[in-house]
DNA sequence: CTTGACTAGTCATATTGTTGACTATGAACG
DNA sequence: CGTTCATAGTCAACAATATGACTAGTCAAG
């Protein structure tokens, strides 16, 4: 239950609509949390029956109507009680890491393309962060704005989001290059044998084993 | 709909049995994904109607009778499509990150005990993660071992994973002396008002508003 | 004068993931 | 002699996320 949470973080330093933390969450900007514009429309729905957060009508005149939305007292005392309570550990899940771990086993051109692929998106969002951050803050070094700047937190989460993509591209332009340097070495792995074992599953006698381990 | 390809690469290094894969995909070891026991008894189960595993029953002498998987040719031709396909971008998805998005606006203690607990366990996964890769790559150098060694896909997540957790520690303990800092220096601070705004919520005026951005 | 992109939002359904309880057996602790 | 721990696994219910389709208006380019 943490993406209403989200929210009402994201809505803390100034009123959004659901389209614009729409866009917040789902560009990798979401250096906290992700999530699609569907949930966070039904997200914001619900926070308003239980009053956590209020929604103001702004008629435009060229565009839709749109709802801006901010946190009430109690979306902020509802905050602090979950800032206040345990936070479960967090997990990698990463599709491309579940396909490099079977690299041996799989053929390496895609893994390569894809985490080279992958390494660029992470260069574009480093970027990205990084004129954030300087955005942030303002004039002054980043030492001296932890120290005194306002509103730290959004600038803490996105050094977070900066370091992450930052391993991210490492770990993937080293893994790419391994691979790369792996199936020239050796071209014809892959799915196929190398010069040991790796089509046969096991030692394999059909039944019964004692002395696991 | 990566959890089944995640057990087909988690069973490609020797046969488990549901509870080994269990503790694998639980405790942290779990470096490119993570799941409960339910997911992974009934992925199994899926997995083997549809041919991808198969299993052999193991009678044990002490403990209960368990089943041994492994991965089928059609298995792994499953996850030679699934590795040749594109990946979704991965998220960072944490409870931690979003309590500290809100930083400024609710009590810091609990956020600074959280953070330096989070360093904790991140060390205490970094050891572990080292120790892995020590016994992964023998007695040879690393780069030597990813150059010349069998099975490094394993290898490689675990790098993420030991990079991943070592960015953790870093930013929880950066994260905690920074708000640690700020608290001592201004005391008051926490759900109340720093010197400037902080109550109020916006300039606000009630209805009707044009000209966005 | 139509196609495509952007703003703004909704609905329904499917897939995944989490929580909690429950069955068994043997081993070790004290 | 009873409790707790570890192995090995299952079931049901629920919460959270993801997918896909759809409305409706504005603007700009081709």
């Amino acid at each position: 239950m943490a993406l209403r949470h989200a929210v009402l973080a994201a809505l803390l330093d100034g009123e959004l609509s659901g389209y614009q933390l729409a866009k917040a969450f789902d560009v990798g900007v979401a250096n906290f949390w992700h999530a699609l514009p569907q949930q966070l429309y039904a997200e914001l729905a619900r926070l308003e029956r239980e009053g956590l957060v209020a929604g103001r009508q702004v008629v435009q005149e060229t565009r839709p109507t749109k709802r801006l939305f901010h946190v009430t007292d109690a979306g902020l005392a509802e905050l602090e009680r979950f800032a206040a309570a345990a936070s479960k550990p967090s997990f990698i899940r990463d599709d491309l890491l579940v396909k490099v771990q079977a690299a041996d086993h799989v053929d390496a051109g895609p893994l390569i393309r894809q985490a080279e692929e992958r390494a660029a998106i992470a260069e574009a969002k480093i970027d990205l962060f990084r004129r954030i951050l300087r955005k942030m803050r303002g004039g002054l070094g980043e030492e001296e704005f932890l120290r005194t700047g306002g509103r730290v937190g959004p600038y803490l989460t996105c050094l977070r989001g900066l370091a992450f993509e930052e391993g991210n591209r490492d770990w993937c332009l080293r893994t790419a290059a391994i691979l790369r340097e792996r199936s020239a070495a050796m071209p014809g792995e892959g799915t196929a044998a190398m010069t040991r074992e790796a089509t046969a599953p096991a030692p394999r006698n059909p039944e019964v084993a004692h002395a696991e381990r």
